[in-house]
DNA sequence: CGTGACCATATATTTTATATATGGGTTATG
DNA sequence: CATAACCCATATATAAAATATATGGTCACG
């Protein structure tokens, strides 16, 4: 009882004729004819009427003939589907964002340019920090990340970079500096610097320090924050000051002025994190979407 | 792609494992790689990350495991209805009964009881005459026959006698010989006989006939009636007498009184008809059945 | 009454799956 | 650190099974 067989079933009952039907098969009729028998015996069933001029499905063949060819089908669909997941056309995407990365408008037009060239593949997306990311990529439990780099494991995890975005600077709404678009970093070496834990994003985080050392200042450490987008509110209260992405400027909470940085600056690169094995076609099409938008430039950026 | 693929890839992706998986499939681990492996060839994904401790699915395989089991059950169900095919716990019966023999009562208790003892077999019932159930039989148009024998091709139709049912005479009402619960034959013979064309049951035309010519007497043929059954609205409208099997006087048309007779009285044979080659497992059993009941004598059979 | 259409059977051939033997890589264990 | 255990992959050999070829039988049709 092998898929052969109810493909067999079903030519036979269609053409009406063992002969005509092992034509349509690429075969010949005496295996055909032999094929169909051990069928019936297996089954305990006669499944066709023999008679001088051709068959006829017998009353037991055409309540089973349905079933045949139901099987049929979805095997085909399961190849087809089978295929459609070789190609990347249909499946699964699970996609990591590092903190505030969702907010940079290049993400959404990504995904959103993806779910029309891919309607059939569903995308779960997740936000976490690079070294949960990088973790969570090794495990497999997302497919494709995109990280601030760089990561802690470069050599399981393929690393392309996409863009160095600039910083700026956060003030609390009532600073002296507050007239001022732009800002020397020596301008703020008295005010507390909010900045996250070095864990949660070790490369933002020493080239914020890198920037204050090459200004040949040393800040003082505020309060520390939960995640990147969580210095702004600590900023808002008054506590201190903060350097964030650009894309951060997003958030209109109100308590906050965004600055622009000069000379030296600290950038916040963005990456695309990989395993370098096992690279589906879906993770394949993704990480080439990206990198063709960054390319190109983020699609919308924000003029400040 | 064959049902043994689909066996094999649900087998490693429960057991997590090449080896438990060709132990549970009964068969050695190598072949089982191999033919795994050939399967992703053929479809162009991998189902499986091969690790250092088993094997686990990929997301692609995830995404094609259930429709996988799905193709293993309804493979399961078609050997399960095939079986219950063979052995006539399934499928579906067509009966075939000559004209008044739905009135049998053992007929519908035949009915019921086939219902009960196989309930997923689905029945159709068709009325006909004699010569016409053979000709449906002989067709594949019906699988089973309750008829008047002779039939007009006893080499192809197996003929099994069930009963020979007591006829009566139908008189009109008013008739001079109403009040008399039993008649001969011969105190008919000048009264017009209704009866039907010899063609729809030749069995019981003999019959009837031939019991008036050993009467003695040979009867005016009063107007065709269109059927067995037919004949009753004749004699109820004055036309004539007629003579039906037992079972017919349940039809309580008014207008007509039915009588026993004596010697030599008529009989209507019943008998089964069946196809003498190709007899299928619910034929069998439905006629093995209706002789069962036969014997045992009509269950419920109307007393004068 | 011969001819063609069609299915069944028998034998031969080829394909295909499976078993056996073996190697390599990773993880646990003394 | 070395050894053993585990598990998957590969290579070759063997066995099984499907298919092709050849042929015969039956029934319809001209």
């Amino acid at each position: 009882m092998d898929i052969r067989h109810f493909r067999y079933f079903v030519a036979i009952a269609e053409t009406g004729s063992i002969t005509r039907a092992a034509e349509r098969l690429g075969m010949e009729q005496p295996p055909l004819s032999q094929q169909i028998r051990r069928l019936e015996e297996d089954l305990g069933v006669s499944l066709f009427r023999r008679q001088t001029r051709g068959v006829v499905l017998t009353e037991e063949g055409r309540n089973l003939l349905p079933r045949a060819r139901l099987i049929l089908d979805l095997r085909r669909q399961f190849i087809e589907t089978a295929h459609g997941l070789a190609r990347g056309e249909q499946g699964h995407l699970r996609i990591g964002l590092a903190g505030a990365i969702p907010l940079l408008p290049a993400i959404p037009f990504a995904i959103r340019q993806f779910r029309t060239i891919a309607p059939s593949v569903t995308l779960s997306l997740e936000e976490s920090n690079t070294p949960a990311l990088c973790e969570a990529l090794l495990a497999h439990k997302i497919d494709i990340a995109v990280l601030r780099p760089p990561v802690p494991d470069p050599e399981r995890v393929q690393v392309i970079p996409l863009l160095d975005e600039p910083t700026l600077i956060a003030l609390p709404k009532g600073h002296p500096l507050t007239d001022q678009p732009r800002l020397h970093l020596h301008q703020l070496k008295d005010e507390p610097l909010i900045i996250f834990p070095r864990e949660l994003g070790p490369g933002f985080y020493d080239a914020i320090l890198a920037a204050y050392q090459n200004a040949g200042i040393t800040p003082p450490l505020g309060q520390q924050a939960p995640q990147v987008a969580g210095t702004i509110p600590l900023v808002a209260a008054g506590l201190g000051i903060s350097i964030v992405p650009q894309s951060l400027h997003q958030l209109h909470t109100g308590g906050v002025t965004f600055h622009q940085i000069h000379h030296p600056a600290p950038s916040a690169s963005l990456a695309i994190g990989l395993r370098k094995e096992n690279s589906t076609p879906l993770v394949t099409h993704f990480s080439q979407m990206l990198q063709q938008i960054f390319l190109k430039g983020d699609p919308s950026p924000p003029e400040q």
